[in-house]
DNA sequence: GTCTATACTCTGATAGAC
DNA sequence: GTCTATCAGAGTATAGAC
């Protein structure tokens, strides 16, 4: 099977999907900073003409990185939440689901958490309104879990999901693969821990 | 009152604690690595000639203001837990005194949370030696909480100290001092999420 | 201790052949 | 689309006068 079977659009996605996760990689373990983009052409068996004609700046890749990352752990977290009716196991997914992404699966979405103050100007502001669509699906998920009765009526749920997010996302900071535990059971804990400080009664 | 009156350690010490605060800003506001040395002696209404003189190197720099953050954050760690008698009361302190350090008193403790990724080689191990110590102390007021029946026995204690600091932590990522909640509020909603999952009983 | 002046290196980006 | 070759600029660090 050639390339050239493929249309156009199909290999240059194909493409961007593996410049950007080639980067990610990079980014999340050197630092945006810290990386060249040299070392990015490098690692995806290029010279950084050829990686300058998919994008004509660092920044630009940056973005177009962080878009991609987004997009995908909003799918996770969406496809999460569909994955159980019972109000708490949602949650309980919906917490390892974002882990999961940020940790293990996608370099991408730790770069999108972790460096997002290297943007300047629009860009910033476009990666915030793009992550606080992300959080509206939280927000909402969250008023539900109010409706259903399983979160306190009293609880501020800005903050919870502030909160929340913030130890998850924290995580990423210090998991280690070959540490003493399982992603799943960090997940799993959280849930519980925030479940005994915000459920109706027990 | 002339400086040369003054022991010339004195003197050092008090220009040392201008010269990291004054540059722990700048490396808050804009990032460790996006901060020349140029800009920081221009804060510090020096030029870089001069500020080499104290620092022959910018990682030295910011491994001298990661030591002194620290051993400030610890300070008033320390100082929370012994504010109070009452163990609930000593982990609330402790928690805001934490947050405030990080979000409100020190910027060297910002940099140090969120920078220490541009440390290279052996420094990097000596600052997370030093974490390890400041985290030590977290580790014997939980484990007092335990003894004190306040921490339920079958926590895992290293988890909930990695969970809590993070969902601490993250805050600084979005805090506005302009926005609509006071710090303390937001230490004491973490203090009771997390007591709310770890008491013995309700 | 602080200044001036500069050396040296590396980086992101470009131009144009193929 | 990818290559070669190169530029202009910026950055850290240094040397030495004062």
């Amino acid at each position: 099977m050639k390339k050239t079977k493929h249309s156009s659009a199909a290999v240059e996605t194909a493409d961007r999907e593996f410049v950007l996760t080639t980067a990610a990689k990079l980014f999340r373990d050197n630092g945006y900073e810290r990386t060249t983009v040299k070392q990015v052409a490098e690692a995806c068996d290029m010279l950084p003409g050829s990686l300058h004609y998919r994008y004509n700046s660092k920044e630009a890749l940056l973005i177009d990185m962080m878009r991609l990352g987004l997009s995908k752990v909003t799918e996770e977290l969406i496809s999460a939440f569909r994955s159980s009716d019972r109000p708490e196991e949602q949650l309980r997914q919906g917490i390892n689901a974002h882990l999961r992404m940020l940790v293990l699966d996608s370099d991408m979405v730790y770069v999108l958490l972790f460096e997002w103050r290297s943007l300047t100007g629009e860009s910033r502001k476009e990666m915030i309104q793009l992550r606080d669509r992300y959080e509206q699906i939280w927000v909402e998920m969250l008023e539900h879990l109010v409706k259903e009765n399983v979160i306190r009526k009293d609880i501020d749920l800005d903050l919870l999901r502030l909160i929340g997010l913030g130890a998850i996302n924290w995580v990423a900071t210090w998991y280690n693969t070959n540490g003493k535990y399982r992603l799943e059971d960090i997940g799993d804990f959280i849930w519980k821990i925030f479940s005994g400080g915000i459920i109706r009664t027990r």
